[in-house]
Formats: structure tokens, sequence, C-alpha cells
DNA sequence: TAAATTCCTACTTGGTTAGTCTGAATATAT
DNA sequence: ATATATTCAGACTAACCAAGTAGGAATTTA
């Protein structure tokens, strides 16, 4: 569960490269970060239109970032490659599940959903790209939902 | 990303059924939750590997929970028909990776990783039973995180 | 002993992911 | 100018996995 696409994992290699290079070429990201050319320019290609990096075509050309990694959230770059975040589908339509018992779980699923963008949006492509970066050790995350 | 397979879902609902009838065959489930037939006969053998469910066969046999459902967590669910979370790859083996800034994202999944499991381990399978269910309205997912 | 049930194994099917292929458009270095 | 390095665009393919089916065997009770 909850595995994450490699062109998600391959987005962030990527910009994360982009954080400490400055600006390079498919070519140059793709042999850094072993990552498969073809693909990696499918992959550049949505996060240009998604705003989060801009291209330099022509040679000499490449792709760097469209604004300070600072002002980047990872929840920007996973909506960019995978779009929104909906564990279930009823937590968009508002079919059968809303009616009978079937959609107890319904608030649960929102619950994840709450927490994952949380996190999402909690990390800055900057600090992903700092070494330092490590997730704190204990906390319960029992607080973050209410009972009835 | 994040779309939870219907499998678990159905999972869940099944479960959720349970809390409420005490005793159900899998026919009786299927129907009241709108589940296929023998594809929720797959999933409650699962769960009941798992050691959440527990069969009675033969003629006026069922399913039953193995335990109080204030005793089974999301957590045992979701690990019962999906297995552990693990959002990348190199969370477990400690390839490529570990080696060059290619995995400086890797301290992020994992602290999605902790986010996650956090949570499904919050909420037990009572509690998602219980129509008054509600997820928390507001709170900063910051404070799970630390900057190096 | 017939009916209702769980249990087991194999199969099918559709969609998604991951990646390739070919080549066009564009800009620069020389 | 022209060769070269790049981004860009779209169709295509292969492999995998989720979702569901099919058929029947094993088990227990009414």
């Amino acid at each position: 569960m909850f595995q994450v696409p490699t062109k998600t994992q391959y987005a962030i290699r990527a910009l994360v490269h982009l954080v400490r290079t400055k600006s390079a070429s498919v070519a140059s990201i793709a042999e850094a970060q072993r990552i498969p050319l073809k693909y990696l320019e499918a992959i550049l290609g949505q996060l240009k239109s998604a705003g989060l990096v801009v291209a330099v075509r022509g040679r000499s050309g490449g792709y760097r970032l469209a604004r300070d990694p600072e002002l980047i959230l990872m929840s920007d770059v996973v909506r960019a490659t995978e779009g929104e975040i909906t564990p279930v589908g009823c937590l968009d339509d508002a079919g059968f599940c809303m009616v009978s018992e079937a959609c107890l779980p319904r608030p649960f699923w929102f619950g994840l959903k709450r927490v994952v963008d949380a996190y999402l949006e909690s990390v800055t492509l900057a600090e992903i790209a700092e070494p330092g970066f490590l997730p704190a050790p204990e906390s319960s995350q029992r607080d973050f939902v209410a009972r009835g």
C-alpha cells in the first residue's frame, strides 16, 4: 500500500538535483540520477506544465527551478505528477456510500487524506535537498482525530 | 496517489458490518455491502489468516470478529490485506540510493510512512463503526518533522 | 442426506505503470 | 551557414497488478 510511483520518485530526485546544480540538461540529470532519459524528458515536461521548472531550449539549454526551493512544497510536486490525493472514490462522488452504513469508513479515509496532505504541505523541496533532514523520533498521531 | 485498493475498502466495510451484526455469512455481507461474493470470500480468507476474524464452516456457519473491535487497529486491517506500508523500495533495500545524493529524499519518504502508520494505529475498528466518528478540524503536521 | 456454508486453485480481463521510439522544433556554438 | 545540442510531442509497447470469475471440494448442520 502507498507504493509511490517511480515517476514521482524520479521527479523528486530530479528536482533535488536542480536545487544543487542550479541548471542542468535532461541528459545530465538522467545520468547522475540513473533515470531513463526519455522517461525523464516526459516527467520534466509535466513539472514544467505545473510551473515548477523552467525550460531553455536549444543548444546549451536545460532546466532550472521556476522559483526558490523554499517556496516549493512537496504537495506541489506530488500534485504535479499525480494529481489530487484521493484515497477513496467516495470522497468525491456522493453515491451509495452516503446512504447506508456502507460508508461509515468515509470519515476515516478523509482523516487519512488530511494527515497525508498536511505532511506533504509541511515539507519543502529545500528541506529535502538538505542532507540533515530527518523525521522526528516520536509523537502520537492520536490528537488528529476526534471522537464523536 | 494513495488510491486505496478496493480490496482494502471492502475488507473494512465487511469488518464494520461484523462489528454490528456479531456474526454473518459471506453472502449476507456481500449483499448488504454490495461487494462481489466470490471476491469477498477471498478477502475474508485473508482476514482470517491474519487472525482478525474467525470462520465457522458448514450450514449456519459464517464469520465473526476474532476479538473486540476496540482491540483491532486499522493498521492491522491494512496490513492484513496489503502488507507493510513502504512508500518507496529503498526503505528496505540499501542499494544505490544510500550512496549518492540520489537518496536525499529517503528521510522524506520515511517521514511519510511514519505519519501514515501513526494514523492507522491511532484508529480502531470500533471507532470507525461508530456513526459519530470524525477527523479533527485543524492541526499542523509540521511538528512531526525535525530539521537538521 | 440435502442444503448451506467456508475453502481452495486456477483463470480472465482491464487498466495502469514504466518505458521506448521516432522525429520535429528550437536555439547556440563554431 | 551549418552542425550540434537540446527541448518537445505523440504514438506505441511490454509487463505487471488489481479486480473479479469460475468451478468445485470440504465441512457442518438442519
